[in-house]
DNA sequence: GTCTATAGGCTGATAGAC
DNA sequence: GTCTATCAGCCTATAGAC
């Protein structure tokens, strides 16, 4: 979803190079959308704002886009398709698995922390306001995820590096810790500071500690078979 | 906010043990409020079909609760204190931390799955909507839940069980891999049976498989009887 | 206490001029 | 492509009869 390959203009006329500055609405209106979104969710924001922080008219979402829904999983899917690439490009890596998961935690980290930092909250909510109801669009993102963490955490297991967890329940955890630290971030923010005076803990601080914790966690290395209840 | 302690009737005139029907009212608004809320969330549900769920009147809402916002704080004060009842008694424990950690963890699977199987869904998204303009009696709630957690593993870092994991992370991830599982609990059963035909895992499963990972991930002997203190 | 009826404020979408 | 004006559809809260 890179929006582009468009140019026509005027009645039926092709102007080869120039651009009638109807791409930049389009943009302008992704961009707003992105902000807006992320900040209230898809509820909280009304059509009239996205098109004035846009600088353009409300109509310009029906007509670039087809209706604010559509608006919305334009961003959606513009926004996880770059994570998922970079995801799908460390499941690909022969590394040792738990490098591999080291790594994919700091990326995830990194991308949900500077470069997104409203995507883990959108992504959410799309899950729980979403329900039973949702679009397949929205659906296939999360599930690729899912199956690059899964075949990182197979593999580990069947070189022994890891005991023998279960994949699903170790990718849930595991994203599960992250996307919820990311995603609740803004409110912890808030709250840490203004009521109980203490400094909420930085992004780079939860990602060694989640790194620790599953490196430790998963280790294969044990002495005795250990495993209790 | 157990609901009770209010039995006048008619015109200032009090009838001692008999009761009008008004708890009723009240009770049935609660209780459809409550599974309807879960579902859905507070934005997705109008009043009037709380009202037709609960055999009663749209306008009663704003009679007994004085609206609609309030009817969904009472609603989600009176879930989270039965919950906080359980954490907070397990934090009095002097059992070893990492038991009482585990007992923690098998507590909250059990509320979140079994007795309140859509409370971590309605709390989640409460923090993700709500960001920066929640009402005080929301923030004050998952508060509690931190210092009951931060106590049992500061206990257990100071008696050398754990190794010297910051505290407050150690919550986070905690908390986070539960309420995400539960939160997320009825869009993975959606999917992972429809589109992948795999069986979601159960409760229990995960209960058991975040048990095992944090006893792991926080033990305090590694590669050795290392103990502090 | 409970109901009906209605007021009043939002929202997203679109017809049609330019 | 862009704008203005308007529409129909929702929602919540409340006045007032019973």
């Amino acid at each position: 979803m890179t929006s582009q390959a468009k140019v026509p203009t005027r009645t039926g006329r092709m102007r080869p190079g120039r651009r009638p500055g109807a791409t930049g609405t389009r943009e302008a209106l992704l961009a707003a959308g992105t902000e807006l979104f992320a900040d209230r969710g898809y509820d909280g924001v009304p059509v009239w704002e996205i098109a004035k922080k846009a600088g353009v008219n409300k109509a310009m979402i029906s007509y670039h886009f087809g209706g604010k829904r559509k608006l919305y999983l334009t961003i959606v899917g513009a926004t996880f398709s770059e994570i998922l690439e970079r995801v799908e490009g460390l499941a690909a890596s022969t590394a040792p698995a738990p490098d591999v998961l080291r790594e994919l935690i700091a990326v995830v980290g990194d991308l949900a922390s500077r470069r997104h930092p409203h995507f883990c909250t959108m992504m959410l909510r799309e899950v729980l306001t979403g329900g039973m109801r949702l679009e397949p669009e929205v659906v296939a993102l999360p599930m690729r995820i899912l199956a690059a963490v899964k075949g990182i955490v197979e593999r580990g297991v069947r070189e022994g590096a890891f005991r023998p967890v279960d994949p699903l329940l170790t990718h849930l955890s595991l994203v599960g810790s992250l996307v919820f630290f990311f995603a609740t971030a803004r409110f912890r923010e808030r709250v840490l500071t203004d009521r109980l005076h203490v400094k909420p803990p930085s992004a780079e601080a939860y990602v060694t500690h989640i790194q620790d914790l599953v490196t430790n966690g998963l280790a294969a290395s044990k002495t005795g078979p250990g495993r209790r209840r």
